[in-house]
DNA sequence: ACAACCCATCGATGATTGTCGATGGGTTGT
DNA sequence: ACAACCCATCGACAATCATCGATGGGTTGT
């Protein structure tokens, strides 16, 4: 059976001519590849696996303090992961702390979990 | 309960002192934003999805028809695909199929699996 | 041999992105 | 009131990327 489906690939086809491609939401692609582009960087990877890990807000002092990046930077990633809905946001005090988002849908949570752990 | 974790977060601290983050692996990082980024476009979204599906080798020649991009641009999305190990292509005649790479790792393709089913 | 076709590569171009310094609003402690 | 600190935003810059036209090697049918 080994190697059945590649002898079974044409040689001989009719040019100029395709077959139909399995159907795959147009929509669907575009919201997936923005998830995927908010998570296409080691920086914010790290963070969402921090704060996946440690299943509680952590300052963004903290990242600030602990990737080796200037703090805009360190902003600046948090506010793609903000604006991808991944996290949220807490001010208290002069600090401000972030979180997962709560309302994060199973299938990204699925994802995160199979990405992570 | 609900809650209570917002309200443990310290408004008062010490500035200028950090606390320890989770640990996060930096060659983990590395690695699974370089998977990210080769899913983090549409179109290649939509080829590997394809792939998934059809469970079967695609001519390139059938995204190229199928697709509305030029054929430079479809050569360079699937190489791109190649490059990340997610794909393997081989040669009959005149035309090339592609399939899903035969040595995946699992977490690969329980990912996969949750990102296209 | 030759024309037609498939596909990868090259070079160019416009758009997006990651990074940082500078700035300013907001908060705290003196 | 004032100085010190946290953080988001702005402007700038280099790097990366998505896209395409042009080109050329490889294959097939005439």
């Amino acid at each position: 059976m080994r190697g059945m489906a590649v002898k079974e690939l044409p040689v001989l086809r009719e040019r100029g001519v395709c077959c139909g491609l399995p159907d795959v939401d147009d929509e669907w692609a575009e919201q997936t590849s923005a998830l995927m582009k908010a998570l296409a960087d080691p920086t914010r990877l790290t963070m969402i696996a921090s704060l996946w890990k440690a299943k509680a807000p952590i300052c963004i002092c903290d990242f600030t303090a602990g990737l080796d990046l200037s703090q805009p930077t360190i902003s600046h990633h948090m506010s793609k992961l903000k604006e991808a809905g991944l996290v949220e946001s807490e001010k208290r005090g002069i600090w401000v702390y972030y979180r997962l988002a709560g309302d994060l849908d199973a299938a990204t949570r699925q994802l995160l979990n199979k990405l992570i752990a």
